[in-house]
RNA sequence: GGGCGGUUAGCUCAGAUGGUAGAGCACCUCGUUUACACCGAGGGGGCCGGGGGUUCGAAUCCCUCACCGCCCA
């Protein structure tokens, strides 16, 4: 073995093996099913942080399901991502000088899946990098047919059950993209804009409503002017009707209370087919909807004259200087407002009327709040199912129609006089028009497709196969854990627990498991205008998968957003070299795994026996902390483990014992070592699987290595099945605390760290007589001392005095200590000391504190007030014979 | 405006059911002890954001203020 391990040569090696040998696939049929399906990346995507966070933290999930022995399905694909898609394959036709126009729709649409045949298989490479033990045979793409086929019949079903409608709503829309998108892909941003202050002439009279709107442009389609009921300064004006300046028309003025007296003149205009609340305001008044925008927002026919075909940015100019110029402009203010932007093209969104097709969220959602109310679904944290609530309690009509070619088509047909027609195919559609208007009937089929939200929403049971009844349906529906990151509760999270009730009659999910975001060293968020992205495959190529995995997981605290610095993947793929070089030194001492099914090897030796104690313990504390998804704790435990007990200690402890004479101690000493390797490679394997693996096979015992099989599929250890030990460990503990308080103190008084001193122990307990007997090698070896030896009276002349509980050690140093060191040492020693009587003789003293506090936690602060009486009565003893 | 999260060692963060603070990194000193310098040994460093309250006792529970961040309007 090498002195460092090379993550590169191994990683490829064992993933290869790993997918050749199935070892991704569910193989206990008997067992009990553990299933996660991957929030599907875009087929677009490359692999972000995000991803590498997100994906760690189910691989672990999966590895250790899977290492516990369960039927473990990771279920993977990919995303068909409209809008991103279709822009990405449109840059490429526009190379070519091409439009998707020019080119048509099935030609297109062509383009597209070549597109994705060539590019889409980007992410899944660098998700196989990272380790991902996803099921790729199983890998499934929301534009599939399988999953189209779900797409279809939900929206039939929907459709059926007037949970989808057609209506003319007002939507957002992308004016650069020329499609609807979703109040999601929208993102206010605060922008400086103004405030233009416009008077409305009363009709029959010399009065003016004085409007403020950041919008000027959309006055061309005012359909009214609102004031506030309760507004004594416009009460008597309310039924009157004003002159819309520039266009002439007479529009009412109406009350309202969206009007907000406080705000402006306290008047309002009012444009119901370009802002949502004017909407909602036309529908309370039964007022007409003008809208005087083109999908590509340029000022259409229903305007005057002189603006149509403007753009509405040139249009607000014009519009500004006419009502300047007419004298109708009263005042502009600049004011910081919220714009709409869309999420992809970066326009300014445009809330614009038109036909098109959504889902009656609001009667879906009722099940989807009660389930986690329930607690059928666990959100973990828990803070997250708040916002979950918020979402669903407020929730809007979802319009699930987009102007694109990429998606799955709307499987709506329409007839004469605009009959529509929904079945699955068009087949059916002909069949039930032919009813209604005779064989001679022609049917159109909608152009739009659906958001791809639509598809993603059913992706936890059309994966598994609906609508078909499969096995794989049958047994992994629900699945156990969704992954996945806070920004998609809504999107996503929400409208899966949606259908998948409707649906399948179940949750998709029995937790939900929110993760932060992954920033910068700095604490930014990552974004390729600042350039601080950090790309996970050059950490996975300078340090390795493993480290950067681990990494992941030490820092995932509770979904909290995680700040990653390189310092932090370099240390922790130190912990991996640590841990390559434990293995080393075991092979170099002939340690070898144990055989499949060897069991926990018998110990007689106490160093034995409290490694094993601690193996357990750590075993346990890992396995509880997976459990409750604290992979920080997880991490911590694990890393603790191997580096400041297995490899400071443990290893250290058996050094003379392996060089020693009896055999039998040989043997035991080496299985035991065995095992505990064998169980740190389990324990570690979901967190660093390649390294883990690698040594696995490395430390198989001669002829075992067939046997011994892969520990991907191995097992993981039951903490129960092996022996806590607890006299072992307090004797261990003791010798540990013994070295450590040597070493200490030679440090302070600049013992020269070769120099081999003796050590004179008075005042043992027999217990510890005992113990100091039965370690006295490893203690000697490990403080570097030429003896340490029991007297019955310290001679503290020259010597170095510690104290270590109720004993007092001298390390008799006269030609090498330095006085002035050692008396600053011990004034230090015994200042801490009396700092800690004062402290607890000051609780004690306290009458309420003795009378109301439990008995136990007297008792014990009593006992430490004793204790820290002696040593600093001791160690100032000590102190007062050097003259200190 | 409403909601949520945060404020603990120089940095990044842990700290069930209240008993008097920990880790990793960084820093300082020493070290070629035959697994590992991507290492070992030792060490320094914290009025736990401010104020108030409950309690024998508060980083931990309650109230309040300040600042930072996110979500929704």
């Amino acid at each position: 073995m090498e002195k460092h391990y090379s993550p590169r040569a191994i990683e490829e090696k064992w993933y290869g093996r790993w997918e050749s040998e199935g070892a991704f696939q569910p193989q206990h049929p008997d067992a009990e099913p553990y299933c996660i399906v991957i929030p599907p990346p875009n087929v677009t995507g490359s692999l972000h942080m995000g991803h590498a966070l997100n994906s760690t933290l189910q691989d672990i999930l999966v590895r250790f399901e899977r290492l516990r022995g369960k039927d473990v399905l990771w279920q993977p694909g990919t995303d068909h991502a409209g809008i991103a898609t279709q822009m990405v394959v449109e840059r490429e036709l526009a190379k070519e000088g091409l439009t998707r126009q020019e080119l048509g729709r099935e030609e297109f649409l062509k383009r597209v899946w070549e597109w994705k045949e060539r590019s889409g298989g980007t992410i899944v490479r660098q998700l196989k990098r990272l380790g991902a033990s996803a099921d790729w045979s199983r890998s499934r793409f929301t534009m599939d047919e399988g999953l189209s086929r779900a797409v279809i019949r939900v929206f039939v079903t929907y459709y059926r059950e007037g949970l989808i409608y057609r209506d003319k709503r007002l939507v957002n829309w992308d004016p650069k993209l020329k499609t609807a998108i979703s109040d999601l892909e929208v993102v206010q941003r605060e922008v400086d804009g103004h405030f233009w202050h416009i008077r409305y002439p009363v009709e029959g009279s010399d009065e003016s409503l004085i409007v403020a709107t950041t919008r000027p442009e959309t006055m061309l389609g005012d359909t009214a002017v609102a004031v506030h009921p309760e507004d004594e300064r416009y009460r008597h004006l309310i039924g009157e009707r004003v002159r819309l300046p520039l266009v002439g028309r007479l529009i009412p003025i109406v009350a309202d209370e969206h009007a907000d007296p406080e705000q402006g003149s306290g008047a309002v205009k009012i444009t119901p087919a370009h802002d949502f609340n004017d909407f909602e305001v036309a529908r309370r008044h039964d007022l007409p909807m003008i809208s005087i925008f083109d999908e590509e927002a340029q000022i259409n026919d229903q305007a005057p004259e002189r603006y149509r075909g403007l753009d509405r940015f040139t249009a607000r100019k014009r519009i500004v200087a006419d009502l300047e110029e007419q004298g109708f402009l009263v005042k502009i203010e600049p004011k910081r407002i919220m714009m709409p932007y869309g999420d992809r093209s970066g326009v300014v969104v445009e809330p614009f009327l038109t036909d098109q097709w959504f889902v009656d969220a609001e009667k879906l959602a009722g099940p989807a709040i009660e389930a986690v109310r329930r607690g059928d679904t666990r959100f973990v944290p828990p803070r997250w199912a708040k916002t979950y609530f918020q979402w669903l309690e407020n929730i809007q009509p979802w319009c699930i129609s987009r102007q694109l070619w990429w998606g799955h088509r709307i499987p709506a047909w329409y007839g004469p006089d605009g009959a529509i027609f929904v079945a699955e195919t068009e087949e059916e559609a002909y069949a039930e028009a032919r009813e209604q208007f005779g064989p001679e009937v022609r049917l159109e089929r909608d152009p739009d497709v659906l958001d791809t939200w639509f598809s993603s929403a059913l992706w936890p049971f059309s994966t598994l196969g609906w609508p078909d009844e499969t096995p794989e349906l049958k047994r992994f529906y629900p699945t156990s854990t969704l992954v996945t990151g806070f920004d998609i509760i809504f999107f996503w999270v929400a409208r899966m627990m949606m259908a998948g009730l409707h649906f399948m009659k179940d949750v998709p999910f029995r937790q939900v498991y929110i993760t932060g975001l992954v920033r910068d060293a700095k604490g930014e968020k990552m974004s390729k205008s600042k350039g601080n992205v950090i790309d996970p495959l050059e950490f996975i190529e300078k340090y390795g998968a493993d480290a950067l995995r681990f990494t992941l997981a030490a820092l995932e605290t509770q979904g909290r957003d995680i700040k990653l610095s390189e310092s932090r993947v370099e240390g922790y793929r130190n912990f991996a070299t640590k841990l390559w070089n434990a293995a080393r030194f075991c092979r170099m001492n002939e340690i070898r795994g144990r055989a499949p099914d060897a069991g926990v090897p018998e110990a007689t030796l106490t160093v034995n026996r409290w490694i094993l104690s601690e193996t357990r313990r750590a075993t346990a504390e890992l396995t509880a902390a997976l459990e409750s998804f604290r992979f920080d704790v997880a991490a911590n435990t694990i890393y603790h483990f191997v580096w400041h007990t297995f490899c400071d200690w443990h290893l250290e402890f058996i050094k003379p014992l392996l060089a020693g004479e009896d055999e039998a101690a040989v043997a035991e000493t080496r299985a035991v070592a065995g095992f505990v390797l064998d169980t740190i490679l389990a324990m570690l394997h979901p967190f660093m699987p390649f390294i883990t693996e690698e040594l696995w096979h490395a430390m198989a015992p001669e002829g075992a290595e067939q046997a011994r099989g892969d520990l991907i599929v191995g097992r993981w250890p039951v903490a129960e099945s092996i022996p806590a030990d607890a006299a072992a460990e307090a004797e261990i503990d003791w010798t540990i605390r013994l070295i450590s308080e040597i070493r200490s103190a030679r440090t302070a008084v600049n013992v020269p760290a070769a120099a081999r001193i003796p050590a004179l122990v008075r005042g043992l307990e027999p217990e510890r007589r005992s113990w100091l007997a039965a370690e006295r090698t490893m203690i000697e070896r490990l403080a570097r001392l030429s003896e340490i030896r029991e007297v019955d009276a310290l001679s503290e002349h020259g010597a170095v005095m510690l104290a270590l509980d109720d004993a007092g050690i001298a390390l008799p140093v006269a030609e090498v200590i330095d006085i002035a060191e050692e008396r600053a040492r011990l004034a230090k020693a015994v200042e801490k000391a009396r700092q800690e009587a004062k402290a607890l003789e000051k609780r004690l003293s306290n009458p309420k504190f003795v009378e109301r506090a439990p008995a136990e936690v007297v008792e014990e602060t009593r006992a430490r007030l004793a204790e820290a009486r002696a040593l600093a009565d001791r160690l100032a003893a000590s102190l007062a014979r050097l003259g200190g």
